[in-house]
DNA sequence: CTGTAGTACTACAAGCCGTAGTACTACAGT
DNA sequence: ACTGTAGTACTACGGCTTGTAGTACTACAG
């Protein structure tokens, strides 16, 4: 999982608060506020997102309409758990992990494992 | 926290797996088997990891001796926090995160949790 | 037929990373 | 004092990624 850059992810926050997705005009105009973006600017992030698997996109009309393939929780998840594969002691890096994160989340987590219990992963 | 390079991971690797760091000599010599790099290459990646903050480095001699500030575990860590720091939403993408580890991570986790219990995060 | 919106393709500069050369310095041995 | 050897600092360069955008062409509306 590659990381991605400002914009790029500026963009896919965009379309993570969206129900349907957008097309490049109305991402564009999402963003019209914060930044002062090419028509063509937009056009060429989203679709070097979708080139990159992030996005799926769709015709509609004689646009495009691009949606997110995974939920941003699912792509932070994914993220941090390609942190963990980069190292072989599994174990001693979690262990770093669950001493960082603060005391509601360790209850938020093992609430979670709970729940998850015999869960097959996936 | 930045993202590292092939090579910066490389040699990463290699002054982790050693006691006292490592000068440039040392880790050119380490790697010698995988790679045939230029004595001055580790020198330059040597320079940018302590440029950026991975890497101490102390005389010895006429040489230089680099030291991982971090430990693998803690810079592993440290790249899951910077995961859920990107989302508003810490608490979906820790339950993703969990959903996603495999059976005995699961129960790792627990017990580090549980052992983590009461302790103020840092 | 002419706006308007849209697309595809191309371009370019900055920054990062892998890779390395050059020029200079310091110590060791003869 | 001279010469290897090891080390340093500084500089360079090509490729890839990312931000940014222009141009040329197409399709539908009125």
């Amino acid at each position: 999982m590659k990381g991605l850059g400002e914009l790029e992810r500026t963009v896919m926050e965009v379309l993570w608060h969206r129900q349907h997705g957008g097309t490049a005009r109305e991402v564009g105009r999402a963003l019209a506020d914060e930044r002062d973006l090419a028509h063509t600017t937009v056009m060429t992030v989203l679709d070097r997102l979708a080139k990159k698997g992030f996005l799926v996109r769709e015709r509609e009309g004689r646009a495009w309409r691009y949606r997110p393939i995974a939920t941003k929780e699912a792509y932070v998840a994914e993220l941090m758990l390609g942190a963990l594969s980069m190292t072989g002691d599994r174990d001693a890096a979690l262990t770093h992990f669950a001493r960082s994160v603060s005391g509601d989340e360790v209850d938020l987590l093992r609430r979670v494992l709970d729940e998850v219990e015999g869960t097959s992963p996936g």
